[in-house]
DNA sequence: AAAGGTGGCCGTCACATGTT
DNA sequence: AACATGTGACGGCCACCTTT
């Protein structure tokens, strides 16, 4: 394996973005891959028999010339051109970043003792279990098995019949509440009904529910259509935006552990590149 | 105890990106 | 092209900690 630090590496000569590193200590030169911009995690690959190709991703600094405004703006356009999490994930769950990576893998695989539960490993890097599955494949499921709507608050019933009832003997109604007093509640196809919740006289603690679903097509309950619309919009937002969340934090760790993985070989590789520096000073001399 | 700082989580908006 | 979904940014809320 080899080394390269800019303390320690030798010539560099850089065209069209890559850079032929001669080290002094090496017979084979190194070339270094250097890509801006980009938010594919670096990958360590083999280029021939006798050259090193090692692509270093690194983030273009902030343009300190820039005005405030066409900062700001600058900035919100690098930011909003950033790939998805899920291209990002899907890029590094496929299969020819897998090999590359399992390649860099089997140098490091014995470095981590300390994998946390529940993590498969990659490239020597400990991701979160899940973290590489396509949108949507991922649920968050109760005891049962059944999966369970996150963003939805919770109405517990009393008077159930059994097959709905929790351990407790109340039933768990899943729902999301508009400002009109409407309710909306998925249905077991993962449909959402939409109800109105109306007080009753003679049942002044309770509440009568009456679907609203077809209903809605009259023309004076257009706007309520409209506002339907709007309610469910939020409501699957307020979902995928709780999605993104936890994607993001899944990113953040997988990062984080691979960060900590090429520290590790970092570390490594300096100590072996040392050693070979003495032996080979020691032949020389 | 009150005030202030900090970090995490959430809902919403606006816009980018993906899907049909 | 139209619609659905994903995500950065923003502001609000809450819990916790530190300072006064």
């Amino acid at each position: 394996m080899t080394e390269v630090s800019s303390s320690q590496a030798g010539d560099l000569e850089t065209s069209s973005g890559i850079s032929v590193v001669h080290m002094p200590s090496l017979s084979q030169p190194i070339q270094v891959q250097s890509v801006i911009h980009s938010n594919t995690p670096s990958v360590i690959q083999t280029a021939g028999p006798n050259v090193q190709t090692i692509q270093v991703v690194r983030v273009a600094p902030v343009d300190e010339d820039l005005s405030d405004d066409s900062e700001n703006k600058k900035r919100r356009e690098m930011l909003s051109r950033r790939p998805s999490y899920r291209k990002i994930l899907n890029e590094l769950s496929s299969p020819v970043a897998v090999s590359k990576i399992e390649e860099e893998s089997n140098s490091s695989q014995s470095q981590d003792g300390d994998s946390p539960e529940g993590t498969s490993n990659l490239s020597g890097v400990q991701y979160q279990q899940g973290s590489f599955l396509p949108a949507g494949t991922i649920q968050i499921s109760n005891s049962d098995g059944v999966a369970v709507s996150q963003g939805l608050q919770t109405l517990t019933m009393t008077n159930a019949s059994p097959s709905t009832t929790s351990a407790t003997g109340a039933t768990i109604v899943q729902y999301a509440q508009g400002p009109d007093g409407q309710f909306f509640i998925p249905d077991m196809s993962g449909t959402v009904q939409a109800y109105q919740i109306a007080t009753s006289g003679a049942l002044p603690q309770g509440v009568v529910m009456a679907t609203t679903g077809s209903a809605m097509s009259s023309p004076q309950n257009l706007s309520e259509e409209a506002s339907r619309k709007r309610e469910l919009r939020l409501l699957k937002n307020r979902e995928a935006a709780r999605e993104c969340r936890r994607k993001k934090k899944d990113y953040v760790k997988c990062l984080e552990n691979r960060v900590a993985v090429l520290e590790n070989q970092n570390k490594t590789l300096i100590e072996e590149l040392k050693a070979l520096k003495e032996l080979y000073c020691q032949k020389e001399g």
